[in-house]
DNA sequence: AATATTGTTCAGCA
DNA sequence: GTGCTGAACAATAT
């Protein structure tokens, strides 16, 4: 379930370990995770390269190849995640592995299929054909940025905020989690929330990401306050002693506390 | 053993 | 056209 959070961990992570070190060998485990290109392709632009650095936007990762046009993008799906160290063999499920020449390897890991890798001449223009909203962590996401996403929307506040075309960055989880501190229940209806009420959504949004990418977006690390780590059904809300409830919103499971987030639905 | 899980795509509908 | 909803997909855990 990589979401933002995730995935900017993810870039830190790359960012620290996996930069500037010449590609010796790439190995392509699963054609099927290859979209819009050859696997033999790939190999190609990333074999005696270095990559340069990484950007992210949504729950994408882009990661610039030097000395060629192309960036490698991943999507980890619900179960994709990286991993940097030595050593013989390769994590289970390694589905890409970069070797570079300091003995490294950097393994792209995913037990389904669900996920993709690619190359994309620019990533603007990829962002932009795939139809993909504002990020969150972006400069300009202020609040008439906000605004403007929700702007002339119908359906749900929880169906929006997963909406990659509208906001790109909040998974199932994470749209809960950031519904849960701003009070607001998640089926209610975009129209129908007033001016403060997407004011806290944005205000919030920005500090549950924050907090969550601190955290190392490891839910062992989360504030025991947070709504992540009681998504069980009847289980007591950390904030207010009311009960946790499970629904179905957007044809995903939902967790919500039915005492403090009983309004405006 | 049947069911839940969730990101994206796409068919279908208002 | 548009945008929203829900089914389908993958394959593992429970």
């Amino acid at each position: 379930m990589p979401e933002l959070p995730d995935v900017q961990v993810f870039k830190q992570y790359v960012d620290a370990t996996s930069l500037h070190h010449a590609i010796d060998a790439v190995y392509m485990r699963e054609p099927a995770l290859v979209k819009g290109v050859a696997p033999r392709t790939i190999r190609r632009h990333l074999k005696g390269h270095a990559l340069a650095s990484a950007r992210r936007h949504g729950k994408y990762l882009f990661l610039d190849i030097a000395d060629d046009p192309d960036w490698l993008l991943l999507h980890f799906g619900m179960t994709g995640s990286l991993d940097y160290s030595r050593g013989s063999g390769e994590p289970d499920y390694t589905k890409l592995r970069l070797d570079f020449r300091n003995g490294y390897r950097l393994a792209y890991i995913n037990k389904r299929k669900l996920g993709r890798i690619s190359l994309v001449p620019d990533v603007d223009d990829f962002i932009d054909a795939q139809g993909l909203g504002p990020d969150p962590l972006a400069d300009d996401f202020d609040l008439g940025a906000f605004r403007s996403v929700l702007d002339g929307r119908r359906g749900t506040i929880k169906g929006l905020l997963m909406n990659q075309s509208a906001m790109a960055g909040l998974g199932n989880v994470y749209a809960d989690e950031v519904l849960f501190h701003a009070s607001i229940h998640p089926e209610t209806p975009v129209g129908l929330l007033d001016d403060d009420a997407v004011e806290a959504v944005y205000e919030t949004l920005g500090q549950v990401v924050q907090a969550a990418i601190d955290a190392r977006a490891d839910v062992e690390q989360m504030p025991s306050t947070w709504l992540l780590p009681h998504r069980e059904p009847d289980a007591t809300c950390p904030r207010c002693g009311g009960t946790i409830s499970r629904i179905e919103v957007s044809g995903r499971a939902t967790y919500f506390c039915t005492q403090h987030q009983a309004g405006r639905g």
